[in-house]
This record gives C-alpha cells, structure tokens and sequence, in this order.
DNA sequence: GGCTGAAAACTAATGTCAATAGACTATAAG
DNA sequence: CTTATAGTCTATTGACATTAGTTTTCAGCC
C-alpha cells in the first residue's frame, strides 16, 4: 500500500498515550513522542496536522477506550449491578491509564462528525447502562448525565488532585455509588418510571 | 513602603484571571499577562518566581473564590436548603468565571502549606454545610467527596464540554441535586445517621 | 533639597517547542 | 528498471519562558 510503510497513526497514538500515563498530559510534546518513536518530531506531521491534531487523536482514543471499558464491564448486568460495574470500571480505568482517561476530556472546542460520533458512543453507551431502570424521553438523558459526570468528578480528582484526608477513597466511591443507585431507584421525577 | 510602589501582586493575579475567564486557562502566558497590564513579561518575575508561579497564585485565587462563594450562598441555611445553595452557587461561578473556577484544579503536584491550607478551608466549608445531616467522624468526609465531586464532574463537563444533547442542561442539574439530597437523607451507612 | 538604596521596570540573549519549507530516501507498483 | 510517493530528514522561523544585567523611579533620611 504504502512505499516505506510507516510507523502506523495507532502506533504514534499509543506512544503517546504511554506518555501521558506515565508523566501526564502537558508531557506530550512533538518532541517527547517524536523520540519514544526514534523519529525527530517534523516527521510527526506526516500522521496529523501538528499538536491539535495529535490532542484530537488522544481524545478519540479516550473515548473509544472508555467505551469499551464501560461495555465490557456491563456485559450481562443490569440495573443496579450494572450500574456499579460501570462505576469500577471507570475508576479502574482512570487509575490504570490517567493519561487516556484524561485526554477523553481535555480537549473541547475543536468538533467535527468523527469526535462527535466518538463522544456519542459513550453516551449511548452510558444510556444503555440505565436501560434496565425504564426511563423515557429526555428522562434517560438526565439520568445518564447525574450518573456519568458524578462518577467523573469524583475519578478526575482521584486522578489530578488525590484525596489528602485519611478517610479511605474507596470508602467513598462506594458511597457515592450507593447515593447514585438510590437515586435511580427513586427517580425524582417520578413521570420516568414505569 | 515600597519605593516605585509596583502593581500589587493581586492586580496581575486578577488581569491573568480576567484573561483565564474570557480565553480560557491556556490562554494565560506570561506574556498575555504583561500586555494586559502595559509591562514587559520579565517584570512578571518581581511577582512571583515563573508560569508556575503564576499557576499556584490562580489556585490560590479559585480556592478562595470557591469558599467564599460557597459560604455565602449558604449563610442561614442548613440540610437541604443549604446543599442547594451550594451547588447552585458553584454552578453559577463555574458560568461566571470559568477560568478562576477551572484554576482551582488544574495545578496538581506543587504542594505547600499555603496551598494546602487554602485547599483545606474549601474542604471544611463543604463539611460545614452538611452539618445539619449530623454525620459522624470520616463519614463526613466521605458525604463531603460525594457531594463536592458530584457537583465538580457536571459543572466542570458544563464549563468545558458543553452538553450537546437537546435535554435541557438545567433540569439535568436539578435531578443531580435531588439525587443527592436523596442520598444524604438516607444516607448508605446508617451508622453515621441519628 | 538633594543623596541613596531598593523595588520595579527594561533590554538583550538563550533554550525549548511548534510549525513550515524543501531536500532526501526507501519501497511498492508497473 | 523506472517511477511515483509516503515517510523521513535538516534548516529556519516564531512564540514563549527564563536569566542576566541595566536603568528608572520613588520613599526615607541627612
């Protein structure tokens, strides 16, 4: 197909990536992925148009990646176990790999139809998650959005800040995932359940 | 006091503040900062040692914004009343002054007793206003990271993402907050409740 | 009123990174 | 074998952070 086959764009994004894991995000430079890769950093532009291209390709592999985790974890659950298999997973993978969990987020203005489409996947997803409790309409969007972005704000803490106080974090995920579940199982406003 | 009395240090926080608030936190260089105050961006050095400098002072800025903000929107109120003022409040800074709000998680690593204490004093008000729940030892903190993180995740996806789904994000924040207060009345370890 | 010293500004120079332009090279396809 | 091209390189420019060294301004004192 190509003469001199390439590195590969995957490959390019996964060393980012490994960066981001291992020393953050404002560490991935043309130049720090340039080198993990053995290339100098102009040859970086033959696999997207400069740094806001690379930060684009991070964020999709952020979202695919979060994605997959979700759904695989909620694989033959529902309701509430399902709900609580998604909220490890999350964590879990915040944990495992900061550097991708937080690229899925960084980035904001830029919008075209392949970012959206990966961002909508996750939601759907995290719909889909919810399914078993019988929202309606914009219900299961409400719902969705309390659920995810309560999980997030507690994981992008853990990732950025860490808790200083000696109260245990787990602990506190699973009271957080606690108030979640009873949340939904008494759904303020009672017109989404059946 | 001090011969050639300088700007203040808290004028070039506040320019550097204004321009996080209008262009958003990567917009803050030291340069940018400079010409909103008419000066050169090496004179910056006389206020604080480099951008990271520059960093830890906006922290600080957002913490004590956070705090007051949160404190007043809480005056006279307890329990229910006093967690729906407070989240309305964060909500309405993170709207107001995204950039100051955004400030007071970007830093991560830096540690120092200022800035522990000012990260401490958010910390404590947030207890505070869940007093009236009569929660007993770590179980407070752990109601605390619920309910803090809960509201940081959505107003922080609301200030960078932006929802694009057509559910109204107001509504959305109302459940948040129901499902919460749900879950600090029947709170999941009954220990902590009287 | 004129020194003096320090704070606060400046200019100049260096280093890192992103980005562009243009040359070189290896390889797949004919 | 030839050729087109993807992929790499070197060289250069520009933005920014940073350091060094210089100049300016002003409060306090003689």
């Amino acid at each position: 197909m190509s003469p001199r086959s390439g590195i590969g764009l995957d490959v390019v994004v996964e060393a980012a990536a490994a960066i981001a894991d291992r020393h953050g995000l404002e560490s991935v430079t043309l130049k720090a992925v340039a080198a993990e890769l053995g290339i100098k950093a102009p040859s970086l532009y033959n696999y997207f148009p400069g740094v806001q291209g690379l930060q684009r390709e991070l964020t999709l592999l952020g979202f695919r990646v979060l994605g997959d985790t979700v759904s695989e974890a909620c694989l033959g659950l529902s309701g509430d176990d399902a709900v609580r298999a998604a909220g490890d997973a999350v964590r879990r993978l915040a944990a495992d790999r900061p550097g991708v969990y937080l690229a899925s987020v960084h980035s904001a203005e830029q919008t075209d139809d392949e970012l959206t489409a990966a961002g909508d996947r996750v939601v759907t997803i995290f719909v889909s998650v919810l399914r078993g409790y019988g929202f309606e309409g914009d219900e299961a969007i409400h719902a969705m959005r309390v659920i995810r972005n309560s999980i997030h704000g507690f994981v992008m803490t853990e990732a950025t800040h860490y808790f200083r106080y000696p109260a245990d974090v787990d602990t506190s995920f699973e009271r957080l995932i606690d108030v979640l579940i009873q949340g939904l199982n008494a759904w303020p406003d009672h017109s989404g359940r059946q």
